[in-house]
DNA sequence: AAGATATATCGACTTTTTCCGATATTCCAA
DNA sequence: TTGGAATATCGGAAAAAGTCGATATATCTT
């Protein structure tokens, strides 16, 4: 786990936002449901970018990005892609601070 | 404070490495003594800088960034700029994980 | 007061990041 | 199997960060 490319990972205004969005994303996203917005498996794409306001590149991207660095999981089904927090990295990452 | 430019900060070897020579000057810088390494206000700039590589002025810049977002606080003593890990700022960042 | 030393700031250039629109890919449904 | 929907990837313009050398500022010494 590269330091470096998690801080990068999130310095950033929107990707720090669309990692708190997963948190509690039944608050979060207004028509969360078992269809785009399933059970467990996290949130489609499509929610997270029409809350972001950006573009669905951008979103894409970022999404991308945080998982790169296992800030989240990405699950395929069917023609969504579900992206969901990966706990586990994130409690690593409050290790590392320690660390520091 | 500000989470996207403290994480911005963090981003980067350099600094990074910076923030990890501090925790244990006597260990990290040679010839640590009070003189310029001084017995606990920090170690000035040029210290920081010879074992970094980098030239002054950028050493000089990213005290400057690690200090604007507190992560280090700074102690001019005469000619010297005395620098020293904030364990406040970096303590909180911890919970700020939490957080996330 | 003048020169030397430590640090800070400035201007420039290069690399990286941010974000976009357009296009490609994948999968579903009719 | 063709069209539509969701996501990914590509190419690019603009902004920010990295990094330097040169210069400015502050302080110490003589």
């Amino acid at each position: 786990m590269d330091q470096v490319e998690l801080f990068k990972a999130l310095a950033n205004k929107t990707r720090l936002q669309i990692l708190t969005w997963l948190k509690s994303p039944e608050e979060h996203f207004p028509d969360y449901e078992p269809a785009c917005g399933s059970t467990d498996v996290g949130v489609c794409v499509g929610y997270i970018q029409k809350k972001s306001g950006l573009t669905q590149s951008t979103i894409s991207e970022y999404l991308s990005t945080l998982h790169r660095v296992g800030l989240v999981s990405a699950t395929r089904v069917g023609q969504w892609t579900y992206y969901k927090r990966n706990e586990e990295t994130i409690a690593t990452l409050g290790n590392l601070i320690d660390t520091l």
